[in-house]
DNA sequence: ATCAAAATATGATAATTGTCAGCTTTGCAC
DNA sequence: GTGCAAAGCTGACAATTATCATATTTTGAT
């Protein structure tokens, strides 16, 4: 159970920063980032935005799972992706000047900090480091939502499936795998039902072992496998 | 019929410049990127970069159209997007420090400007309103592949065509939509039998009207009704 | 501990879409 | 203009996946 006192997080022992973009600042512009920003507690379900609205600063994960998601005309989810402790969430917004594009919600319990766009963009002004790491990541991301994009159009559900668990997997890490049905179906792009029907064969295949809720990847190799070309 | 010659494109008459990132630019920058770009012309069919390849410098379109895709397991191109005259191609990969994550290629003849890697990053480094425009950028692609991806996993074939010839329409926009079928359907993310049947439908439909390999837009209401919830 | 609501699971069925095979048309090189 | 390869088209069929209906289990609040 998490703290659920807004109680400061300080940057400088903040755990999660050393795989985040801040990971390389100095220690003032540490200091400075700590005065920035204010911490949060959110709770299961809690939106941290959501689509259309207009953005006021950036968020900082540093506990917990969020996923960042758009709706589709129906009203369905389609979760984009994941995020786990050292994100920065939303900031993309910041450069477009314009509104939300996507919704963020707490995935579980989770501590996140907040940075003002005033302050974050004269940073990303000011610090060509962090400005490069910010456009790296960009970057980054855009390739990864090309793959996104092909194996959404060329992979079966079941591949797809195979494929969201390694993706999930990695997010985990050594935690079980921990989404209700329907975020994951969310995730492949499939039906709830489907979804359910292919986890249970997984599991008759022995590359999964379900409990509950929770899941847990027994065989990755063949997940691997299937994942890619059949 | 383009020329065919390396004729240098000057950047301070180029019509393709007015609709770019490099629009807002004063006169002695304009000079100063006049210097550093390179023409050539491209053949249809012809790459301008490959997947897994990597990159020198950014590739600006002056004349025609460029597809950029990836490659499934199986070798069948997914067209992330087509560019058309004015914007900058390939940049993303300036930032990464990798390869290539896509490839593009000329859909058609081009004429196409290209400027080094050096020289690119050193404007983006010194000149901020551009780079403002490149984050800009960034940002919106990252939103585009978003309902990308949602449109992939929630639409149906005929919906994405739908969507997809309204795309067309605009990028090719007063010309009419000419792309082979194979190309079409790596676009759509379907198979070409399938793609080549909704084609008569829609035709069948009063939507469309099809001059052999070149399509016209009859009724984009009902394309765009069509395109959205059902 | 109990109850209701939410989440998970299963079954039956239909629609969409992909695959394979073969045929026709188009466009380009000679 | 002829011929040939590539592109476009059609038909038959199978497989995947969505949908709807309903049952069961889990969870969380009281």
């Amino acid at each position: 159970m998490l703290e659920k006192s807004h109680k400061h997080v300080n940057c400088a022992n903040c755990s999660a920063r050393a795989n985040s973009l801040f990971a390389h600042n100095c220690d003032h512009e540490v200091n400075d980032l700590d005065g920035y920003k204010s911490c949060s507690y959110f709770k299961k379900n809690q939106p941290l935005f959501v689509e259309g609205s207009f953005p006021r600063g950036v968020f900082c994960l540093n506990e917990g799972k969020v996923k960042v998601f758009t709706r589709g005309d129906e009203g369905k989810e389609q979760i984009i992706h994941i995020s786990k402790p050292g994100e920065i969430i939303g900031f993309r917004a910041m450069f477009s000047g314009d509104s939300y594009k996507v919704s963020a919600t707490a995935l579980e319990e989770c501590n996140i900090c907040f940075i003002g766009k005033e302050d974050f963009l004269n940073m990303i002004e000011t610090n060509a480091s962090l400005r490069n790491g910010i456009m790296k990541e960009l970057s980054k991301e855009l390739a990864d939502r090309a793959v996104f994009i092909t194996n959404m159009a060329q992979k079966s559900v079941r591949e797809r499936l195979a494929f969201a668990l390694l993706l999930l997997d990695d997010i985990y890490k050594d935690e079980m795998i921990n989404l209700t049905r329907e975020d994951m179906a969310n995730f492949v792009g499939t039906a709830t039902e489907t979804l359910i029907r292919l986890l249970k064969d997984f599991k008759e295949d022995g590359l999964i072992e379900i409990h509950t809720r929770k899941l847990e990847i027994i065989n990755k190799e063949k997940l691997i496998h299937l994942a890619g070309a059949h």
